[in-house]
DNA sequence: TTGGAATGTCAACAAGACTGACATAAATTT
DNA sequence: AAATTTATGTCAGTCTTGTTGACATTCCAA
């Protein structure tokens, strides 16, 4: 309404775009970008009887490959509760394949089986392609500073998780 | 694992930032920093036992004064029922005031009440320093890459209607 | 060997989305 | 004037996905 302009020139520089009508934009940007990151993905799950939470286990089983529960649990910041009865589902229909640990036998190491690699494929696949096509619209220099603010906006805790998960464990 | 570039030089040019990888990686920035840009509202939001739909009900009755419900349910693209539930209870609050329309007397325009624009309010701040922070460390190109990308990643019937925001309806 | 810590499972509950059916009032069309 | 459509609200029931609490199993250390 007229709580726009808050910003009064801290020292001179080009702050404009810290401005609230500037975050305010932004905070709606990235609800409305969300919805359409999971739309084509939620379709899919839709076909298979699975939600979000199903896609979340699938993706970080296939990248954190053998990972145990508790490591998934840190990643997903859910209560192993939740998490074991999304797992439960994804076992019984031979997605998921729960090993236990020979080191520590209360472990289990979690993989995804061809089946479970399909759907992961077939998932990606949507997401990609319409953040490939975004990408390319807006350019390498815009991708490079969307990750940089995306990166930035995280908990210290996850923004470290995030980072370990390319090392593959 | 091993599905890593399929990128082969499409046409000579540095389209790297395409790569499988760098969209997985995106793909998980976008979950991780979702999960920050969502955190601090959500404690405040606990205090009054509230969840996140009477955030977006708040957020969307602030910056579109007098909204009719149906114009609050094409924004929020969920069902009335769901969004009757939260209203009801912020109207019992007295958060928020129904009124019905003066045109059309089936309508009912929704205003934020002084109560509910302390707590529209408070909420905002704390979103708005975690973005001004994350801004600032990023500098102002790499937000208006952020920006683009996200509005090239939204739907093509959301991107409409993120636009007409600005506008005061 | 016994007790505590780590790990995983089962059961019950809550929030918030959904669908379907129906009520009411106002506006519009026939 | 009557019938239909539109905008809104409500009741009931379901689903996903989060929560707690209780409990079983396994490992390790006192």
């Amino acid at each position: 309404m007229s709580t726009s302009s808050s910003q009064r020139s801290l020292s001179g520089e080009h702050l404009l775009y810290l401005t609230d009508d500037q975050l305010r934009k932004s905070t709606e940007a990235m609800f409305f970008a969300y919805r359409g990151f999971t739309a084509d993905p939620d379709r899919i799950l839709e076909e298979y009887g699975y939600g979000r939470a199903h896609h979340r286990a699938i993706h970080f089983i296939h990248v954190s490959y053998g990972t145990t529960v508790n490591h998934l649990l840190s990643i997903l910041g859910i209560t192993k509760q939740s998490l074991n009865r999304v797992l439960r589902t994804l076992i019984e229909d031979g997605l998921v394949e729960s090993k236990i640990g020979e080191r520590d036998r209360r472990e289990r190491h979690l993989f995804l089986t061809d089946k479970g690699r399909a759907l992961e494929k077939q998932l990606s696949t949507v997401q990609h392609e319409r953040m490939r096509e975004a990408f390319k619209q807006s350019g390498p220099e815009a991708v490079a500073g969307f990750r940089r603010v995306l990166e930035a906006m995280m908990d210290k805790h996850m923004h470290a998780i995030y980072d370990g998960l390319n090392n593959d464990e």
